[in-house]
DNA sequence: CATGAATGAGCTTTCATTCAT
DNA sequence: GATGAATGAAAGCTCATTCAT
């Protein structure tokens, strides 16, 4: 799986054949298909185990209100999980733009987000803003922005930085 | 070339055959080969075709400096433009993710945007920003979240109000 | 098709590979490919243009009612026509057999098989026969029974004596 | 080989993996590689030994001559045989008319098959047939012929009523 | 006696590409 | 200009078989 997962992220899906994946994890074509139904079904469990990594790490400690400190911080750590895990966030960039893969995982993926985006919008109500879920939007579109710019190019590309004057438009 | 265009960005550049874009196109398979060398040609001609299209409206009147008002305008004019040809931004957003495909790209996509994040940069400069490459990668980061967002779910994602949160939040 | 016949007749329908039907026919594999949507197709058409290549000349001057002379003809036409298209036959005892396989022509195997029946079970009706269905499904059993027998070893049954010796007992 | 017997007769034996026999019994694929040198000799195993049952009843009190009850009784019993063992006899009607496979058990079919043939052939010889090879051939063909119908669709073909009436034939 | 992880040859199928017409 | 029959490399996948445990 870290194996196709690093090669789904660096070169694509359709172009990373189970023969490529093989070879690169020292193992035979025959053994992937002892421990998952088919192509699709190993980058579903790949992706799936990304995102349990990924958004497990939020579920701590919030009963779905953020103080703005905490607003604050949330902002903080989810640029911060970029810096890890980047062949996930790459390969989720990938996925999240093709329609016929998106299907599968739309759901899992509604799962953890709609509650995040919830809290989100509760958060921009509490603090009096007019349009409470464009705002909430406009956040979820700035972190994957960011974090698609900094994925494609980690070198050039000062998250430190950005994450500032993020953090300070939002103060 | 159109056809093309509408497959690649619905169901993905590989999973598109030359057979599939012939037959919606009512045309033979060896006509294609008649005007484009091979698929990534096809491919190239039709992504080059639409940066084209889409950047020629920025050069317009522009010494390179920016005004408050014209800063403004830019970003409405950005995200006005998701509005029509949104099957070449959705090929762009898949496009943009895939290292090898982006190779292709990478020279001429950026014979068009450095000179606007050049112009970006030296705008925050003159605002007396403290970091105006960050503020210019910002800006940046934000148009494609937002693109990337509008783009995958139109109806959902209400454009009009994230822009002028963006907006009041520059002004 | 024609090759594909001989080869799943002679070898059978599983241990031939496309590769094989597409070496000995001196095509490429691919071809096979633009003709038929998948080997169990090219099976089918094989199968249904061999049924209707046999039962078409049932068909003629029958206004299903057999006179006696007509009936023993009637045997005697089933078991003629073994002797040409033997790699059909051979085909047809092969899939008779495999129920899975034999689903896919269940319906249209009836569809020529069920009159015929039923014109046998008239004709023993109007001998004043006791049981016409059961002499009728007899009928068919001995001319599979004999068919069976003479295609797979057609140099030592001697079918012209065992089909004078059928018609013997059923004059 | 129960389980392999009931999986080769009902769905083919190039269909049936080790894997699917070993997961229905209820054991490890490594296992049948423990009893049997390979999936061929599964099968020769398998078939053999149903050959000896069925045949076995065979053997008894005969000199190799038939008298005319005996013959009667050598009928009734070949076509009883079917209702036990259905599933050996859908094996073998499949098996029968692969050549490559056949190879493998002719030899030993030949075994069993012979002395009765020939026993057959006595028996219209006694009779003063004109053509005793032909009539034993017969009578062959007409068992398999009807085994083979008996065996596709056990509950619509009246084996009983069937068996009357060839009887009454060769009294 | 029993397991099942592991292999790799070989299968069906797809598809970009060519080329005679 | 335009066609589509034909190719063949390469893909995903299956499965008989082996073998360390």
């Amino acid at each position: 799986m870290n194996t196709a997962l690093k090669l789904f992220a660096e070169e694509g899906y359709y172009i990373t054949s189970i023969d490529k994946i093989a070879k690169a994890a020292n193992i035979s074509k025959g053994l992937i298909y002892n421990y998952f139904q088919n192509k699709e079904d190993l980058l579903s469990e790949i992706f799936h185990f990304g995102l349990d990594e990924i958004f497990k790490s939020f579920d701590q400690n919030h009963d779905g209100i953020l103080t703005k400190d905490e607003f604050i911080l949330f902002i903080e750590n989810s640029l911060d999980k970029l810096e890890n895990s980047r062949d996930f966030w790459k390969l989720y960039f990938i996925l999240i733009m093709k329609p016929m893969i998106y299907k599968m995982f739309e759901k899992s993926l509604n799962e953890y987000l709609s509650p995040i985006m919830q809290m989100l919008e509760n958060y921009f109500t509490n603090q009096g803003s007019e349009n409470p879920e464009a705002e909430a939007k406009l956040i979820g579109a700035i972190l994957d922005g960011v974090g698609m710019h900094y994925i494609l190019n980690p070198e050039n590309f000062k998250i430190k930085e950005v994450k500032e004057i993020i953090i300070k438009k939002y103060i």
